[in-house]
RNA sequence: GGACGUUUAGCUCAGUUGGUUAGAGCGUUCGAUUCACAUUCGAAAGGUCGCAGGUUCGAAUCCUGCAACGUCCACCA
């Protein structure tokens, strides 16, 4: 290609497709066949990620686009770096979301009850579809995003193989006590008719009339409560141990007619009750608080439930509000109340309501007989765990979640998330798995009466198998594993390690798992869960949680608000790199961010200068010099190499500590600031620097790959070399080449001695490509230095010549830069009144500055304390700025 | 109520073991433009690092308190 006619914007959307076929057929993207592309990748060390699989819900957003950049941009990092990198990518079914959402298409087309009308298996056929669909989708925009996943290995969390695995677990977990059917207060949402987790539901802020009374005229102690029609199943009423009020009734059991309903309620004490609060007696209903349940656990007190399944007041609540809705109920309650004169008072207060999480329908808490896993249950444990616990020890799966983190064996990045996933655990109640809905794995559970059976096969004849469905979470938590072979690829041994084959040898646990952080209790920690649990091993040595992204306004972004970015709308527009690049750069770990078209413009600027640094090289450079190995030959040369060395250190330092913003930032300064500004400036005066372009050009490519990967591949093809950008090595020290260690201080005296007199030229509006004559008053070794690099300085700063003198001459305007004096000659001679101004302001500035550093080199503390290189370089900085103080009032002198 | 964050230039944000006179991008102002790139180049202005104390030779950085904003958890029944 003749690079003289490539376009002058570089062209994103021509070039990416057919640059994602070539890597995905040449097999960069599969680990198998890594050691076909380079030999280097044989016996390399393994590097995994699992994809969080995204819902199957739809389409992918920006949220989704970032986890995407990120995770890719470690894969394809691990990868020049030599490891075996793998990078699993799959779905999830994500079971409520999806039917959910299909049952609300349905609905919305007019169907008045799908699920009825349909029944079971063609309500399913539907929701398979609309699941294929999405996946399609979800595939295409990852391989938009330029994913490096092998995606001839993708998995799904319903396949077959998951469905083993979570078969398999269940099983497991039923033997060893761990999963259990139970007859407990569940959170029930009446909408969709399931049940949820507790983190599936959410608090949202309301106001609700909140009431005192007694259940009847003759009950002696006042209770409050916003929900009335809850109070038919009451079975005590809680005080406060110490309250005096109450102190006489404490054991005593009361028998009541609530509403026309005959209730027995026990009085009985708890530390938990404020007395503060409303009377200080609380109406304890056990069927419909979870907090009640537990306070009924601790007393032994009877459950009566009086709300159904459909939402509805149940016959125990007597003959005239069975039927009724809890809103109806509430109503009638409180009027029958005030007839009978048992209303004491009527408020409203801020309160908050169970919603849904998904839907935002009101969740009502009900006893129901559902299969939990049992978080503080001991259990003998499988094998050896952790390096702490041996087979047949017994421990609790909260206690096998907290020493993972604990002891470091999964880090938790950025730290802090740490002490939000002890509270969690801390505070965690047994996970309710059982779901009244369709779409997803069948609880692998066989009932004949009252016997019970677990398997995926019947057991025989008059058995029936449990028709609810495995939380979605219960299948994602397996992911790590279950899309590495297991259970086939892993036994016990004789010493109750574990012994894994296969891809779960060479692969698991996986290096990090990378997600955003609103999904560390509902999914990261579940990991952590069923990894200790069913492996004795972490999932991951790394995770590193990402912050949301918001709109330029820090509002969540939501299809309602209409600020949704689209990535897939963006991707034409902008090109896949930038991108990558606005939603890597500019943010810190479990940082939200806000993201903007302006800054993706921006980025978008930054790959055409990538692009037009590229060409310009390529123009100039002759190609064949690439082999070459680069000979430092002027100042510039050292600098620009030694730059490159010190780049390329600390950005692969940088991304293995995740900080990519920061690692990015250094290299796009040194790729503009460094090589782009100067270097390439200095290198159309200085000629003869083929071998050096090239290897420097070749290197950016290379550092920068893992960000920008289509435009970094696309000009190392135009450059003709023969392997893969992806598949080729992390740039190599380059310290073999011999040079001075001073030349990168030196080459940085003159930098700022240009732009110095620049700054001159255009203070004294000299027009910008006029040629100036200048005088300078300098030491001998900068004089030596720059009559070494006068071409380049000369042009550079665009001078006519440069004379070095004793003293500049009186009348020209002149700037300090270091210890020289700079002295402009023109014609027009100086502005007095300005200059001395000038040289006032930098007088006033430099005096405060002077007097601290010297108040600080004589203190003793501190020339005693403080490391030699600290006070060494203090020192000079004073001796710089003495000398410049000097040069300045002599300057004002000669003004006059 | 509990916990965790955030507060640095007009805007968006870096600043990892405390160490020069605190940085970047965008925006603004001034100037340039046949020569790789106007998706560009040169230059400038702009900050008491939320507030108040403390530790230290030295604090944006560590400690304490306060304020504002945000998020998560709990849910007072």
């Amino acid at each position: 290609m003749d690079f003289k006619d490539s376009p002058k914007a570089y062209d994103a959307s021509a070039v990416e497709t057919d640059i994602f076929r070539k890597w995905e057929e040449s097999g960069a993207f599969n680990p198998d066949k890594l050691a076909d592309l380079d030999e280097r990748y044989k016996n390399a060390e393994p590097y995994c990620i699992v994809l969080p699989p995204p819902n199957r819900t739809g389409t992918l957003h920006v949220g989704h686009a970032k986890m995407l950049a990120i995770e890719d941009l470690l894969i394809r990092f691990y990868r020049m770096r030599g490891r075996k990198a793998y990078w699993i990518p799959g779905t999830d079914h994500a079971a409520l979301a999806t039917q959910v959402k299909v049952e609300q298409k349905l609905k919305d087309e007019g169907m008045a009850d799908p699920r009825k009308e349909l029944g079971r298996e063609q309500f399913l056929e539907k929701v398979r579809d609309f699941a294929q669909k999405s996946r399609d989708t979800i595939v295409n925009q990852c391989k938009a995003m330029g994913s490096s996943m092998d995606w001839t290995r993708e998995k799904y969390t319903l396949d077959a193989e998951r469905n083993k695995a979570v078969n398999a677990t269940f099983k497991m977990m039923y033997g060893d006590g761990l999963i259990e059917r139970g007859f407990r207060v569940v959170n029930w949402d009446p909408v969709f008719k399931t049940t949820l987790s507790d983190d599936e539901v959410e608090h949202k802020e309301g106001q609700a009339e909140f009431v005192t009374f007694t259940y009847d005229k003759n009950f002696p102690i006042q209770i409050s409560t916003t929900r009335p029609e809850t109070k038919f199943g009451d079975t005590a009423v809680a005080v406060h141990p110490e309250d005096e009020r109450y102190n006489k009734y404490v054991g005593q059991t009361i028998e009541a007619v609530f509403c026309g309903k005959p209730i027995k309620v026990k009085i009985i004490a708890d530390e938990s009750v404020d007395r503060e609060f409303g009377t200080g007696a609380l109406g304890v209903t056990p069927a419909h608080s979870l907090v009640d349940a537990d306070l009924a656990d601790k007393h032994g007190l009877p459950m009566v439930q009086v709300i159904g399944e459909d939402g509805k007041m149940t016959a125990e609540a007597g003959a005239d509000f069975a039927g009724l809705t809890t809103v109806e109920a509430r109503k009638k309650i409180v009027a029958m109340l005030e007839a009978q004169g048992c209303m004491v008072k009527k408020e409203t207060i801020a309160q908050n309501l169970l919603v849904a999480q998904r839907g935002g329908n009101p969740v009502e808490q009900l006893p129901m007989r559902q299969w939990f896993v049992r978080v503080n249950k001991k259990f003998k444990l499988r094998q050896n765990t952790l390096g702490k616990w041996k087979r047949g020890e017994e421990a609790t799966l909260k206690e096998l979640m907290r020493y993972a983190v604990e002891s470091k064996q999964t880090r938790v990045l950025p730290d802090n998330f740490e002490k939000i996933y002890f509270h969690w655990i801390d505070n965690l109640r047994d996970w309710c798995i059982s779901r009244q809905i369709w779409f997803g794995h069948q609880i692998p559970v066989w009932y004949k009466g009252e016997e019970i059976q677990v398997g995926n096969e019947s057991p025989g004849e008059g058995w029936e198998r449990d028709p609810d469905t495995l939380d979605t979470w219960f299948s994602s938590s397996l992911w790590t594993f279950s899309t590495l072979g297991w259970p086939d690829n892993a036994t016990v041994d004789a010493d109750g390690n574990l012994a894994k084959t296969g891809e779960l040898k060479e692969y698991h646990p996986t290096a990090v798992l990378e997600t955003g952080y609103d999904i560390l209790f509902f999914w990261v920690a579940r990991m952590v869960l069923m990894s200790t649990y069913a492996l004795g091993e972490v999932p991951f040595r790394d995770t590193y949680l990402h912050g949301l992204v918001r709109d330029d306004q820090g509002r969540k972004m939501s299809k309602s608000l209409g600020n949704v970015l689209d990535p897939l709308e963006l991707i034409p527009k902008y090109g896949t790199d930038a991108v990558r690049l606005s939603l890597v750069m500019g943010t810190a770990p479990g940082m939200d961010q806000k993201l903007s078209e302006d800054k993706i413009k921006d980025f978008r600027n930054f790959t055409n200068k990538l692009w037009n640094i590229s060409r310009y090289v390529l123009t100039q450079a002759n190609l064949e010099s690439r082999i070459l190995n680069p000979e430092i030959r002027t100042l510039a040369d050292g600098w620009i190499m030694a730059r490159l060395d010190e780049v390329r250190e600390k950005v692969a330092q940088l991304i293995e500590n995740y900080q990519f913003s920061q690692a990015g930032e250094l290299l796009r300064d040194f790729t503009w600031g460094d090589f782009a500004d100067w270097y390439l400036e200095i290198a159309k005066i200085e000629k003869g620097k083929d071998a050096i372009l090239n290897h420097i050009l070749s290197s950016l490519l290379k550092l920068w790959h893992p960000y920008m990967p289509f435009v970094t591949e696309y000009v190392w093809g135009l450059m003709g070399n023969g392997k893969q950008l992806i598949v080729s090595a992390w740039p190599d020290v380059t310290s073999h080449v011999a040079r001075p260690a001073s030349q990168g201080e030196e080459f940085e005296t003159l930098r700022t001695l240009i732009t110095d007199i620049r700054r001159l030229r255009s203070e004294n509006g000299v027009e910008a490509a006029a040629l100036v004559k200048v005088a300078l008053v300098s030491n001998e070794a900068t004089k030596k230095l720059i009559q070494e690099n006068l071409a380049v300085v000369k042009q550079l700063a665009r001078l006519e010549s440069i004379e070095f003198v004793a003293a500049v001459e009186q009348g020209w305007p002149t700037a300090m830069s270091g210890a020289t004096t700079v002295g402009l000659n023109l014609a027009s001679g100086v502005d007095v009144a300005k200059e001395k101004d000038k040289a006032e302001k930098e007088i006033a500035a430099l005096k405060p500055y002077i007097a601290a550093t010297e108040a600080k080199l004589q203190n003793a503390d501190f020339t005693g304390k403080a490391p030699e290189k600290v006070v060494n370089d203090m020192k000079s900085k004073l001796d710089e700025a003495k000398a410049k103080l000097q040069a300045l009032e002599k300057r004002l002198e000669t003004l006059g």
